[in-house]
DNA sequence: GTCTATAGAGTGATAGAC
DNA sequence: GTCTATCACTCTATAGAC
């Protein structure tokens, strides 16, 4: 209202929600094409049309930075799945969630990289992967309850502990095939979620009959 | 033999495999003291007894040295278990080392962020890992097929995908431990492998034949 | 509260002599 | 193989304008 926008490419003060956005999705972009260590504040600031200072006033330092990527990265992921809650195809979805993985290797590695340095006590994202980790598993429980309730899952299972497996198995099989991509990934991941939920049972048992007994 | 030790802090010429190994053990032993982000190529020459550049001699970069540290880590580790060798009381087994790994978070944390690094071409610690995966994937793939012909697991299951599930989940716990070590990691890990492996459709199928049919 | 300008401490890494 | 000397660059901190 006061000023015209005045044609600089730094454009001057821009609100600080959209200033936050501008960052961290230029630390995602440069996530993507050149892996997170090649983040430097200093390009952080060149692509979000500001000065360094400005950078890591909004985040106070690179770790934050990269935290910021993540998680614009979880949203863009979130929106992607908007549809599907249903439990139905739960299989099919897991596939197609593993499929859609092998685009985004750069963002995996960042996952990676921080899940392992978040674990030090004080670290930006600790707080950031306490939070997430709660949350999978205490979605994957729901669902694993649910499915209990559907006489799909064995009821003597604890869906916690059966959650948190299910989750530590996700991420160690894509930093596995990251290293190595020779295996399906996909199929190795649904075989994984239908012998720790036991969902593999029906099939299993007339094999196990033949075999014992 | 030849010429006896001179007393000063940093030896003159030590041959040079021994100032590998003193450089890698000040790696390990920085790491596990402050963590790898402590790690720096500085303090790395000073408790090695060398100058910097010299250390860069001998590993051409920082993550080298972080490798090096790993690889030394294993070594230590596989001494630790040098004698059991028996797959017979495995689930113990796990149960201890699950138990150790208490005491080298620090070592996880590195493996755990090094991990994701490693996925990026060219990475000084890709073939760390590559090698470390297919030697464990392997290992693990022998261990279940040992266990399938004797008929402690179904004969259905495909023991390398097996194997990985369970690398994966391994990896995958330990991070979810650290992050929060809330949990019983050796009971987790255990119930994982039970389920992984099939083993625990004998108490399964009497919980199943009342559940159904 | 939001941003710009400037500056500094510390890092990994290199060139080249011994 | 080991060192001295040096560099380029990154993250971060401070002072102050709007």
């Amino acid at each position: 209202m006061t000023t015209p926008a005045r044609s600089r490419q730094r454009g001057p003060y821009a609100r600080s929600a959209e200033r936050r956005e501008a960052i961290a999705a230029a630390v995602l972009e440069i996530v993507v094409e050149k892996g997170h260590r090649g983040v430097t504040t200093a390009e952080v600031a060149e692509r979000a049309g500001a000065r360094e200072p400005t950078v890591l006033y909004h985040f106070p330092s690179k770790d934050h930075l990269l935290v910021a990527a993540l998680r614009r990265s979880d949203e863009e992921q979130a929106e992607a799945d908007d549809g599907g809650d249903s439990d139905a195809g739960l299989p099919e979805r897991l596939r197609a969630f593993a499929d859609s993985v092998t685009r985004r290797a750069g963002v995996l590695r960042l996952y990676a990289a921080l899940a392992g340095e978040a674990t030090t006590p004080g670290h930006p994202a600790q707080e950031y992967f306490a939070q997430r980790y709660a949350a999978t598993v205490a979605r994957h429980a729901r669902m694993i309850e649910r499915r209990q309730e559907a006489g799909l899952a064995p009821p003597g299972l604890d869906p916690v502990q059966v959650a948190r497996q299910f989750l530590a198995t996700w991420d160690g099989l894509q930093l596995q095939w990251l290293a190595d991509p020779s295996f399906d990934l996909g199929e190795v991941l649904v075989a994984a979620f239908r012998r720790l939920t036991g969902e593999d049972r029906r099939e299993a048992r007339a094999s196990l009959t033949e075999t014992e007994s």
